[in-house]
DNA sequence: GTCTATGCAAC
RNA sequence: CUUGUUGCAUAGAC
């Protein structure tokens, strides 16, 4: 075990481009630190956000969260016990290909999985290698986007559970917020507008390469029974990179409510607004939506859209009484 | 405070 | 070869 990780920061942790370009990986370096103890400080615009990706100590702490989600109990752990073997034989081409742009993701696996009502969930899951870069990249857009999400949303994020949420639901309703609107969009994961998603993105992240990188994986399409099949919309679920990419999507959703002086709270898709009176539920749920649909191109699912009190509601698995 | 390992939950 | 982010709990090592 010892010796494995001792392996990892050797492997993973080696940087072949420290020879070529020793500056870039200072700056890379000193933007790490810079990152990781004054989160107000970094520039998001910075065009050196690959470097800060391809660092080694991004990409040791991306390895070791993908090795360590793996159900490593004993048996199964094939998957990602590959990945340091490989790592080793060509880490220094594939940083090399990141770097110019030349890199192509690998399409992701299509497994079906029940959901408690009977349907299926349709995962989207990528290699270990380019779970491997999706987290790379993930762990640096994390502390900058960080800053920019609304107080009011809780999914996914670090620091923030569910019943954080729950919490601030009952705050509402105690401060004379008696009804809510419970959005149901439909299918989100699946229908993200990569157009629309990409535009969000280029607003903060400046690196061009960056950009690209994150919609080459958008792009990246589906093996579905060993047949390809593009992906022309969608994040994968499956996919490190997605819970952060969903919610700088809909981070808009928060921003154009807190314009409209609507209180809400936003776990990942599910977002409950709240209203005092309860002919405003009809209007707002109608306008919002018009808004999800026209602006943010999202379907919003009206016959699981729900409106009514709070007390009694359902959410998160809780209800309010 | 950091880090391993189980287990549960939300989406 | 059922993935992912996050949170909580328990045990243990510094």
């Amino acid at each position: 075990m010892e010796e494995t990780m001792q392996q990892t920061t050797e492997s993973v942790g080696c940087h072949q481009m420290n020879r070529t370009e020793s500056e870039g990986y200072d700056g890379a370096q000193t933007l790490m630190r810079i990152i990781g103890e004054n989160l107000v400080e970094v520039q998001t615009g910075t065009t050196n956000l690959l470097e800060l990706i391809l660092s080694p100590e991004n990409l040791n702490r991306s390895y070791r969260q993908v090795i360590g989600n793996d159900g490593s109990g004993g048996v199964d752990k094939m998957g990602t016990s590959e990945l340091l073997p490989y790592l080793n034989l060509h880490k220094d081409e594939l940083i090399e290909q990141l770097q110019k742009g030349k890199y192509r993701p690998n399409p992701v696996r299509r497994v079906d999985i029940p959901k408690d009502n009977g349907k299926a969930r349709q995962l989207g899951i990528p290699t270990v290698v380019d779970r491997f870069i999706q987290q790379a990249i993930s762990q640096v857009l994390i502390p900058i986007y960080e800053r920019e999400f609304n107080d009011n949303s809780f999914g996914f994020r670090p620091n923030r559970s569910a019943h954080d949420a729950l919490k601030r639901v009952q705050e509402y309703a105690d401060n004379g917020y008696h009804y809510c609107i419970n959005l149901d969009l439909e299918r989100f994961f699946d229908t993200v507008n990569h157009s629309k998603l990409i535009e969000v993105l280029s607003r903060t992240i400046k690196d061009g390469r960056v950009i690209s990188l994150i919609h080459h994986y958008l792009k990246a399409g589906v093996m579905v029974a060993h047949k390809y099949e593009s992906t022309e919309e969608g994040v994968p679920q499956g996919g490190p990179l997605s819970p952060i990419l969903s919610n700088i999507l809909l981070n808009e959703l928060d921003k154009e409510l807190s314009r409209r002086g609507h209180p809400f709270v936003r776990y990942a898709d599910d977002c409950l607004i709240l209203v005092k009176s309860k002919r405003a539920t009809e209007r707002v749920r109608d306008s919002i939506s018009t808004y999800l649909e026209k602006k943010l191109f999202l379907k919003v699912n009206m016959e699981k859209t729900i409106i009514r009190d709070v007390r009694g509601m359902k959410y998160l698995g809780y209800s309010f009484y």
